[in-house]
DNA sequence: AATGAATGAGAGTTCATTCAT
DNA sequence: TATGAATGAACTCTCATTCAT
């Protein structure tokens, strides 16, 4: 048969996949090898045929799991069509998908957050393959639309955090409390970018603010 | 002896404080109740005079060292002066000094999301006394304002969300990259601020944006 | 009772009696924790309490259990009485008891042979205390017995070794054939002194041999 | 093909030379299947292809290493020519070549006091085919050479040991201090030879001990 | 109150052995 | 013949927990 042909190529894959279901659900200390075997239908022995040790399989893992990130985010934002505001959108619209509604993104981020410290080298990894050149690309959209007239140019240092913090917060709160967090994502997703792009003051809210020097920024009132 | 009363009266206190620099660095499975002991001063024997488990000594300290957390939330909106936009600055400011800025906020955000699976309870607490209160809490500033003609009613349904993500973006950032992570956070906070009250749209930007239907909510042009 | 204090203040030696008991029936590698543990009348974890390693175990083990040769023979040499004849005759027993007689210097011996290259220090350590030593202490009694005329001279580079050699021999048959070499200890004794001594061959064999250059070194004919 | 037929006839052979690297290296317990097959270039799978286990392997190694040392011994001893005195000193020579200098002598005796305790027949059957009759070879000689008048007849009972020991401790301290031990071997035996055949005392010396009954045996004084 | 020696149930890892290919 | 993926038992070492002192 070819059945054990397909099997041994299948089976790293079958392994990275219980790897990553166990270690999300319980952290890579509290995960045993044998929890990791027995979801992917083999014994613990055979791990060790494809995984030297319990902490490289959890470097593959995630390695294996955040590869195509970076390389979605660049596409996605290359094939962007439309306006600054409009590729603004659809780049947050890839972070929530990403993010907050992939499985597969939420979990890693938890892992960074609760075992990256034993992990140096990973987290330094997804700072700088995925962390910084996403700010990156989010600074050079504001800063595109800025200079296109779009957008208010006084964002330019910690704007990108600010914009793309909804997602994660939205991320953050679904790993932490999880189904019970009720929560429509759709409209939580208008939400952000409606404030986000039109803020939160009505005309006369900003008239009061404005001369009592509102946020620091000097600015011409509207 | 009053110096042997005085140490036994603190002891719980300081094998608490010990629990949470113990947890905190490394997690709940991965620490060994002899770190924590060691910190502590004491053998590991001390601690079980005092809690009966791994498990209740560590829902102690979360306990702990989250138990003011909300207390200080509402001391602090009660004492906050001003209009709407004054007491969200002041709320934001709470958020930021709590949850980024605080090592122990910091932490016990981390150990709910590493470790919230295996203490649902904790979890639910809490949800149920500190994360839905404070955003009960922003929202009704929210309200307040746009009953006071201060902000923009559309944003009722999730902006409070949307408010406080960025404080929470910063604290996630801090727990995942640590110290590497340079960032000014005065300037950070004003931007979140600022971008927050005014939007990121120019009045050209929004003119051009608003009679495609921006963000999915019906509005009046402003 | 003072039962724990007394098992304390014990166990430590206790634990080396069994270590030593389990390698030098097994060896290093094939002997289990467990076998230690048993011997002891402790469990496994109990000797993780004194020793840290299996390795470090051996190593103490083996440690204590050659201390005092060097010291012992060193004791031994400086109450010797009588000629160098008789010096030399205490010193061959003296390593007859240690090494051949002995069961602990037989069993070191062996775990030198068979496990040594894992514990190249505690081979070194051997050579440098124990066996470097007892030649140079040999080598002595030989060159002080040449210049008061009672030994031959010629024996002065490599003496020693031949002389202690039938000891370390007999060792090393017990350590193979174990129980089933039939040997009378005493008899072999006192022919390899005697055969030390007074040499194999008679005058006459001596006659025929000498003239044509028997050994290597010229020598004046008896 | 030839070629691959000559291998498979080798290959026992290549895998047995391969296992006495191996299992020289570390030992029977230390050494693990793969060690050897990798030396052997071949896969743990090929080796079980010509021997069931990992003793029988370990036992048909040590039993083609020593097979021909037996039948060498016999064959030098006829070969001899000479007086019992050249007799002995060939057979020393041989003693030296096949345990002290040759490899596989050396370690075959390694083997024998690691572990020979887990095979007792491998054990027995180099007591019964070697050891012994070595022994029975050395103590007819011996009696040959006193009956000729060449040799003292006193040595009869042990004498076949103590005229071999040398050989075998210089195997000893090869096998226990490895390189690091410096010694001219040639020295060593001309030594040995001519201590053995002289003995350790001068005229003057063994007038002084005779007296005294120097060594348990009656004896003519020289 | 506190100690720390001891337990015992695992945890990660290794490896002789098997067997479908 | 030979491979190498896979098993499973065993091994070293860990650690929460207990308890005599």
């Amino acid at each position: 048969m070819k059945e054990r042909a397909r099997r041994k190529a299948q089976r790293p894959g079958e392994i990275l996949e219980a790897a990553f279901d166990a270690f999300a659900e319980r952290g890579f200390a509290a995960t045993r090898m044998e929890d990791v075997a027995a979801r992917a239908g083999v014994t613990k022995g055979a791990i060790y045929f494809y995984f030297p040790t319990k902490e490289r399989l959890f470097e593959e893992m995630v390695d294996h799991y955040s590869r195509d990130m970076l390389a979605d985010a660049g596409a996605m934002l290359a094939s962007a069509q439309g306006g600054s505001a409009e590729k603004l959108r659809a780049f947050l619209e890839f972070m929530y998908g990403r993010c907050a509604r992939d499985r597969y993104g939420r979990e890693i981020i938890r892992l960074m957050v609760s075992d990256g410290k034993s992990f140096p080298q990973l987290v330094e990894r997804h700072h700088r393959d995925f962390f910084a050149p996403a700010m990156r690309m989010v600074s050079e959209l504001l800063a595109a639309g800025a200079a296109s007239g779009e957008f208010r140019p006084e964002v330019a240092k910690h704007g990108a955090e600010i914009v793309v913090a909804p997602s994660v917060f939205l991320t953050l709160m679904r790993l932490i409390f999880g189904g019970s967090l009720e929560l429509n994502e759709d409209a939580y997703i208008v939400c952000h970018i409606e404030l986000l792009l039109n803020g939160l003051l009505t005309p006369s809210g900003r008239a009061n603010l404005s001369p009592a020097k509102a946020c620091g920024e000097d600015r011409s009132p509207i």
